[in-house]
DNA sequence: ATGCGAATTAGACACAGTCCAATTGCTGGA
DNA sequence: TCCAGCAATTGGACTGTGTCTAATTCGCAT
């Protein structure tokens, strides 16, 4: 019997815990991102998941990450235009955002305090507060990209 | 000759400040923008700078778009893994965002405060801060759409 | 074994955004 | 006025993320 702390076992009870039947496929995806608890996008997950054999569609691995989200047990990332990050960590806490890199690490909520947000319209509920630091290199970029004007 | 605040040739001078070459397409980019003064995608200033008789190709919108940034005429907005919003109020601000509806709002910075911030690794400066207050209706969504586990 | 609902699947599709090579259009000389 | 040169624009192909759908497979209770 298995018994790291994300094991098979461990994670269809958590699955169950959140109302999610825990098939195969789902406690995979879960793995990928409960045993490295980063931040990884769909396509990510996707590869780990398939590393091996491959045994996990594209569409399931969209769905179920959707399902996840639904049910609490993860949460989005929305930061790069480009693509989704997902975040096994549902305590409240903010993020750092690389924007050469597209590294994505935490800040813990604890330290951080926030005043003076408004108060919301009537009959309005606060989904989620997300504060996001973005940073990069303090060296200068290679401008050769820039399609310029002037 | 037309002294409106967002007339073209205000706009034209705008432009030249931010060492942006004004060509009609990018005042008309720019008017759809400034005139409004909302969170636009790149879809809908198409649609709006097109609107009569066409006269902008979409390449030439999101390239003028990305310029803007770049010169720092107006900021990117990124809060729907869909699609990003383009947002002419470059003064400090946050967004409070309403996940049903799409529907984009400011807040004002003076009155927020955030303190608790981590130190930057040394090298590493900051780009900005993004806050988003995400909000929804307190009325229960409808669950038809939900795909089920359980 | 069989039947049945749930889950998974391949592949088509939708859509935002980028890229590229060709064209257009402006500007500043001669 | 004509032309050369360069920046800007253009259509259209292309990429990548994510969704949809109809068909198949899986797991389980009987």
């Amino acid at each position: 019997m298995d018994m790291t702390r994300h094991s098979r076992s461990n994670l269809a009870g958590v699955l169950r815990q959140h109302g999610i039947n825990p098939t195969h496929q789902r406690i995979e995806i879960a793995r990928a991102l409960f045993a490295r608890f980063e931040h990884l996008s769909a396509d990510q997950i996707l590869a780990l998941v398939n590393e091996g054999h491959p045994e996990t569609s594209r569409a399931t691995v969209y769905n179920t990450l959707n399902l996840f989200v639904q049910r609490g047990l993860i949460r989005e990332v929305i930061v790069d235009p480009s693509k989704v990050f997902y975040d096994p960590n549902t305590q409240p806490h903010y993020h750092i955002y690389d924007v050469r890199t597209g590294r994505l690490a935490d800040i813990d909520a604890d330290s951080v305090r926030v005043t003076g947000l408004p108060d919301l319209p009537p009959g309005m509920v606060t989904e989620g507060v997300d504060i996001i630091l973005r940073v990069r290199s303090a060296a200068p970029e290679s401008e050769a990209a820039v399609q310029g004007a002037a």
